[in-house]
DNA sequence: GCATTACGCTACCAATAGTAGCGTAATTAG
DNA sequence: CTAATTACGCTACTATTGGTAGCGTAATGC
């Protein structure tokens, strides 16, 4: 990317810039983001941010990627509590900016090229839903779920049932009532929840 | 709408728009979808369009509309039977036409303005989430199936798990893979399924 | 000093949703 | 038959916006 000669990259751009866009995101949504607004926001040329992305999608990917954080976490050896805590810890970073990111990023996924919607998947979706599946998988073995569904129907009804609420049925992404969802769709599938009633 | 007096609409022409619309929707997506397009593909003029329809985010809803087509089923008191054939029917019509519409509405959906978006939710959502929650509620009641998880949180993870294999894994619409998709779900909630393994 | 790259700026291109206005066609009311 | 009214196609236009080109200038390494 940069060069050892010629004059450097100005320090902090590349920050001032993603959270500029971020907050706009946060307000206005992707439909509404416009790459001039970012640019007076940021107090950069609009020239400038075409030479650190591509385009405007691809500026928008990097913004919610960062904004959805490092996602790994140290295993303890009970998956539940390792599937709740990677629900947690991605549903964070994407409620802390007052907006549903969540929306946000399926917007963006609809309108971009297909090499761009590829580096989405891999930088936005696959880290969270992979290991879901692998710990849904391992909760299975252990006779904490019930096998009467695959690991990855019920890993993609839990990220499904979020994203639809939010992106689709308008609901705020509450951090707490995300996990609280999350949390009664696992008992309904709990060996031992399911055995009563 | 129409006045009693005056040149009469041609007849035939909102029937044309309408399956050129969904025609070009099917190829193109509603992000590559365009007027001129339409007015091109159905024979007519731009402005013909622009007179029947506010704009084209209305017109590709009204087109989606027409693809579920009419949603209501006659019920046989089995409360599963009856959200299977609710399910089959309203995915058949969106799988008819050969691209995922399912996808295609979520564009749209968070494109549009707010009194669309409301009136998309009535018109699309509403008439296949209402009647499925009350159909579960209903197998809930009867023992049919786990009262662990709320009848709301159980029929969003079930068309969640749909919206997000097709319009954000990019899965194809296949009538029958949904059907054994959801199938698997109830599956897993189902009281008598719970119990074994 | 020289090559090289970044920056801001202005100007520009291309695509496209939506509108205005015109001549004309079709229909109803009287 | 005439007048009023509305629809149609057509051309031209406006406004917005993503993205690019080119220029003068500022930093940096060699």
């Amino acid at each position: 990317m940069s060069a050892s000669t010629g004059r450097p990259r100005r320090a902090g751009v590349d920050e001032t810039v993603l959270a500029a866009t971020l907050d706009l995101l946060a307000t206005h949504g992707y439909t509404g983001l416009r790459i001039n607004d970012v640019a007076d926001a940021a107090g950069v040329a609009k020239t400038t941010i075409y030479r650190r992305w591509p385009s405007l999608a691809h500026l928008a990917v990097a913004a919610v990627e960062r904004a959805l954080g490092d996602r790994t976490t140290a295993p303890t050896g009970d998956p539940l509590a390792d599937l709740e805590r990677l629900v947690t810890t991605a549903v964070a970073g994407l409620a802390a900016n007052g907006a549903s990111l969540v929306a946000i990023a399926q917007d963006i996924h609809r309108q971009a090229d297909p090499e761009l919607r590829s580096a989405y998947r891999q930088r936005i979706i696959d880290p969270v839903r992979e290991p879901a599946i692998t710990l849904v998988q391992s909760a299975i073995d252990r006779g904490l779920l019930s096998a009467a569904a695959q690991p990855a129907d019920l890993v993609d009804a839990a990220i499904g049932a979020v994203l639809y609420r939010v992106a689709v049925l308008g609901e705020p992404l509450d951090a707490d009532h995300v996990t609280a969802l999350a949390g009664r769709l696992l008992a309904s599938w709990r060996r031992d929840g399911a055995r009563d009633i």
